[in-house]
DNA sequence: TCCCAGGTAGATC
DNA sequence: GATCTACATGGG
């Protein structure tokens, strides 16, 4: 067992949970959280001075510490945040231990690519469906089970109608693509440039710049993207609309489109955009 | 019954 | 290049 002692203002699990970038973990009532990555699972338990790991230290280095992008300087990063939007000062203390978890590749492809037109309550459920149906057992903590996500070759077997029958809807087309062209993969992604890694994405049946962007964000560790959703426009067009307009052609256009907002956040937030994204979409939802 | 939910592709102008 | 709409399903 690992003993962790690490406070909340550097690491808050439960804040990272609510955030929307992850759906699939657990929370055992006042006694900790399941966190769930590739083939492992660890149990954290939660007290008065911080976290605790149930795993080999070994584990808590290859594994969760990578997970939880503890490397990085959220100290720092958040401050240049905040010297670029002041108003952003108050969301970010009140979330202060949120991070960008760095995910399974082929996980967030599939998850974001539910995600479109669903509730987050709804994408958790479908996303568990297919861990349950398709992953592997991998453990047993606090009477729950563990499933891990299936991977492209778990899922290769099925067809389109499978999908259907699942009740994933006109997104059943998408996945049996995001499959294929996962199986297909030659090359290491990991190496591609941004825009590379961008084209090639998009390139998938059904994933758009939208899911691109959260599968670079949360799966490649790509930082320099600003995913839009419905949510974030509303934010970004409260926050910054006469200064968007400012940068468009046509000032006066009734509709601002998603990339013209992206592009934005990207230019005043930079290497950041993705952390201050989650800061953003905090922010709105607390509206 | 109607509307919306972490969107996208395809048609149309 | 901008705008409109169908696409499945579930929940309020």
């Amino acid at each position: 067992m690992y003993h962790l002692l690490i406070n909340r203002e550097k690491l808050n699990i439960a804040k990272i949970l609510k955030s929307g970038q992850v759906f699939r973990y657990e929370v055992i009532d006042g006694k900790g959280y399941i966190l769930i990555h590739k083939l492992n699972y660890v149990f954290v338990e939660e007290n008065k001075h911080g976290y605790v790991f149930h795993c080999s230290e070994e584990e808590f280095i290859n594994i969760w510490y990578i997970y939880l992008d503890l490397e990085r300087d959220y100290v720092r990063i958040n401050q240049i945040i905040i010297d670029k939007d002041k108003r952003l000062t108050k969301v970010i203390d009140e979330f202060e231990g949120m991070r960008i978890l760095k995910q399974d590749q082929f996980e967030m492809l599939i998850t974001f690519i539910i995600s479109q037109s669903k509730s987050i309550p709804q994408i958790r459920k479908l996303v568990n469906n297919l861990a349950v149906c398709y992953g592997e057992e991998i453990g047993y903590v606090y009477g729950e089970k563990i499933y891990s996500f299936p991977t492209a070759q778990h899922l290769q077997q099925l067809t389109e109608d499978d999908y259907r029958t699942m009740k994933f809807g006109y997104r059943a087309a998408y996945l049996y693509e995001a499959v294929k062209w996962s199986i297909n993969l030659n090359k290491d992604m990991n190496s591609l440039s941004d825009i590379d890694l961008k084209q090639q994405l998009v390139s998938i049946k059904g994933v758009g710049n939208k899911v691109v962007a959260c599968v670079m964000l949360f799966g490649y560790g790509r930082h320099n993207t600003f995913p839009i959703d419905v949510w974030m426009k509303r934010i970004m067009l409260q926050l910054y609309e006469s200064e968007i307009r400012k940068e468009l052609k046509n000032p006066e256009v009734k509709n601002i489109r998603d990339s013209q907002i992206e592009s934005y956040g990207l230019k005043l937030y930079g290497e950041t955009a993705g952390i201050a994204q989650q800061y953003l979409f905090e922010y709105g939802r607390n509206i």
